[in-house]
DNA sequence: TCAGAATTGTTTAAG
DNA sequence: ACAATTCTGA
């Protein structure tokens, strides 16, 4: 991407996201007494009722049988509290098999019938998941108007299994010996703690190099997800880490301990805490007992972890809801494991209803043939193939090209053309494997004025200056929090890790909740940091006295950092203007924890290159990863680098079972094409990791995913077609070995 | 003890 | 290409 000439975010792009996304997290629903429109009279009462049951047999109409099936289980005795809860309900649903409609329908038809919503849990894979869900299940209540009414909080519980948890820690914290004010570290942070406990524990100054920080928290977390034993975990992913077995483990004990006394969290935290509170029998009854229903969506992509939970909520599985899809499993790296969803049904007596939806809405039949023969080709499966009946004469396109530079030519002229024939830029999407995949692509979009968003990849978050910023609030929120305490200090000009470290101890000895503007008081600061101490000291002060409301705080933390972003870097205005917009981000929320909990659970997630705010009613291309693609569908989709090392990656090609989920992956990224898909192939691939000027290339071939016998379910072609060669003319060729000759006396005579 | 320069090692995907 | 670590001079 082209540096910040353009005036824009830091690497020449600005995050952009649509406000919207930050006005609507799920209010913690008051507590509401569930059917208060009941004082009408009678004869209004059994109108509505009529209304009511007429909307719900128009909404069960439009679907088909399996979709009604799985809507209906279990509606015999309907879902006024107090009745029988449903058994235990396992949807499979195939990819564009209208999955979250029927969910959707199925948390409507609960309400219609009797359910509280706000004693409705919904988990779903990601927060724009949940919001897509909570829409739809108001839209189809609208029709049903005691349902509507009863809907008009929203549904209470609504988010992914790292959001409610929090929400519940909080609410919890106080009985299970957790301070409810505990800050959550993202990753980057988590792994800064790491790092630190690890330089303590003297792990850093072995000959021989100790993993990385992020690779020690890798290890970890997956230990964490899947209760799996370190010395497995490391023999089947980490087998070059197991030597340092030993240490990693006194890591791990001085990390969980670290985190303790500083009173900050994990993602993994979030499930781990929640798992054991659910576990807890002082606990666990009023937990189980907020909740009549649990659905769960993507059901394949979730970990041991996750599944503990929920089987500790719902013991006996009554209430209990899960759907997904064993042939879109694409999380492994993330624990996710697809027994979770296999081993449903048999874990209750009697066991789990099983419905499967196996027709397809989304694509044309050539796409779902080609589709369904990628995943065809895999060695285990347990759904059936898709069907449809859209016909279409298109076969998927299987695109050949020189190399990613006419990659990116090819895929931005098709794009042009759709659009030109009336097809928005929204309704496209491109594809890939890794985030760096669509790097050429971007410059020619940029070129082009072509707008993008990009979803995956580098985060707004991990920009040092927010980062910096955003360290300085979560210290105030939390002054035991030494990864921020760390960053904050340092940012001033003298201050080293040693002066750091003699101020967080002092802040560690102090009590209360001042502690961190007390110990900076009474903290005689190095020389060189002498002049900029006061300032500080008085920022930090107002900060935990809160003398300033939210969200003015922001700008003052804002103010407080200017001078610093100037000194430390030499693209302070570009880098000032993401701080601006975070500013007016920070202002759509209620308070400053809230602001800091919901950025690390639901970091923006999407950059784009095009205008400073794309508005909402703005036309833009999509670009995304495979993984955050999840879910989604477009009309014309791309899927780019579909050769082997990209798809599969050849990081992923190590064992079988990491080969079949890279296979999946390709399936998930076809199916969600709905009219056009093209894979393209580049010839030549030039080498990742080697010198700006450096020329390395190695041939690719086309994914091993798409075998030769499937070839006839695409229409193979090069692009751009070959020019039709003009014959030369005897005469040139005459000539031209007339002047061969000439230059290889040349040649020769230049050593006479 | 700090800041900047030189050198070394690295595993994607995301809540 | 990048980030983390070690080295160097003040």
């Amino acid at each position: 991407m082209e540096s910040g000439a353009c005036g824009r975010g830091v690497y020449g792009y600005t995050v952009c996201v649509a406000p919207s996304r930050f006005a609507t997290f799920t209010v913690p629903a008051p507590a509401v007494s569930t059917l208060s429109v009941a004082d009408s009279s009678a004869s209004d009462a059994s109108q509505a009722r009529a209304e009511a049951a007429n909307a719900v047999s128009a909404w069960l109409a439009k679907l088909n049988d399996a979709q009604r099936e799985a809507v209906e289980h279990g509606n015999e005795a309907g879902y006024a509290p107090g009745s029988a809860l449903p058994g235990p309900l396992l949807v499979i649903a195939g990819a564009g098999s209208g999955k979250t409609n029927t969910l959707a329908h199925r948390v409507a038809h609960l309400i219609a019938g009797g359910a509280d919503p706000h004693r409705i849990l919904l988990l779903t894979f990601s927060r724009r998941a949940a919001q897509e869900m909570t829409r739809r299940v108001a839209r189809i209540a609208a029709s049903a108007p005691g349902a509507a009414a009863v809907l008009a909080q929203g549904l209470g519980w609504a988010g992914t299994f790292h959001g409610v948890g929090a929400r519940l820690l909080r609410e919890y914290a106080d009985h299970i010996g957790l301070s409810p004010a505990f800050t959550i570290n993202d990753r980057e942070d988590s792994a800064d703690l790491v790092n630190l406990v690890r330089h303590e524990l003297g792990f850093s100054a072995k000959e021989k190099r100790f993993p990385s920080k992020s690779t020690c928290l890798a290890i970890y977390s997956r230990v964490v997800n899947t209760g799996d034993s370190l010395a497995n975990v490391l023999n089947r992913s980490f087998s070059w880490c197991l030597e340092w077995e030993p240490q990693l483990r006194a890591l791990f004990a001085s990390y969980v301990d670290a985190k303790q006394k500083q009173n900050v969290l994990d993602y993994d935290d979030l499930l781990l805490y929640w798992a054991h509170m659910a576990a807890e029998p002082a606990i666990a009854a009023d937990l189980a007992g907020r909740f009549d229903h649990i659905l769960v969506d993507e059901y394949q992509d979730t970990n041991r972890l996750q599944a503990s939970i929920l089987l500790a909520l719902k013991p006996d599985g009554r209430g209990l809801t899960v759907v997904g899809d064993d042939a879109q499993a694409i999380y492994s790296f993330r624990g996710a494991t697809v027994r979770n969803i296999l081993d449903f049904p048999a874990q209750f007596d009697p066991p789990a209803r099983q419905v499967t939806l196996e027709r397809n809405y989304r694509s044309t039949a050539p796409i779902l043939a080609a589709s369904n023969a990628v995943i065809d080709a895999a060695a285990e499966r347990f759904t059936k193939n898709l069907w449809t009946d859209r016909p279409s004469q298109q076969r998927p396109r299987l695109v050949t090209v020189a190399d990613e530079a006419t990659q990116a030519r090819y895929v931005v002229e098709r794009i042009l053309e759709a659009r030109e024939a009336g097809m928005k830029l929204k309704q496209q999407a491109v594809l890939f494997r890794a985030a760096h995949h669509s790097a050429t692509l971007e410059i020619e979009l940029a070129r082009r004025n072509i707008p993008f968003v990009k979803f995956g990849g580098l985060r707004f978050l991990d920009a040092a200056h927010v980062k910096d910023v955003l360290a300085v609030l979560r210290w105030a929120e939390n002054p035991l929090d030494r990864v921020a305490g760390f960053r904050v200090t340092q940012l001033l000009p003298g201050v080293g890790p040693a002066n750091a470290a003699r101020l967080l101890d002092q802040v560690a000895a102090c009590t209360g909740a001042y502690r961190a503007a007390e110990a900076l008081a009474a903290f005689a600061p190095p020389p060189r940091a002498a002049e900029d101490w006061p300032a500080f000291a008085s920022l930090i002060d107002s900060l935990s006295m809160r003398s300033t409301p939210w969200p003015a705080e922001f700008e003052r933390v804002r103010r407080w950092y200017e001078p610093h972003l100037e000194r430390n870097h030499e693209d302070a205005q570009v880098r000032l203007a993401d701080l601006l917009q975070m500013e007016s981000i920070a202002s759509t929320y209620a308070s400053r924890e809230r602001f800091l909990t919901e950025l690390t659970l639901d970091p923006p997630d999407a950059t784009s290159a095009e205008s400073a705010d794309p508005l909402l009613d703005e036309d833009y291309l999509i670009l995304s990863t495979i993984h955050s693609a999840k879910g989604q569908e477009w009309r014309n989709v791309f899927v780019l680098n579909g050769v082997d090392g990209c798809i599969p990656s050849d990081l992923g090609a190590g064992s079988d079972e990491e080969l079949e989920e890279e296979r999946r992956l390709l399936y998930v990224a076809m199916t969600r094409a709905k009219e056009d898909l093209h894979i393209v192939v580049p010839q030549r691939f030039y080498v990742h990791n080697q010198v700006a000027s450096g020329d390395r290339h190695v041939w690719a071939s086309r994914t091993r995913f798409i075998a030769t016998p499937m070839l006839p379910l695409f229409e193979s072609r090069a692009w751009p077609p070959a020019p039709v060669a003009s014959a030369p003319s005897a005469a040139g060729l005459a000539a031209a070995a007339q002047a061969k000759v000439e230059i290889a006396a040349k040649l020769r005579k230049m050593w006479d």
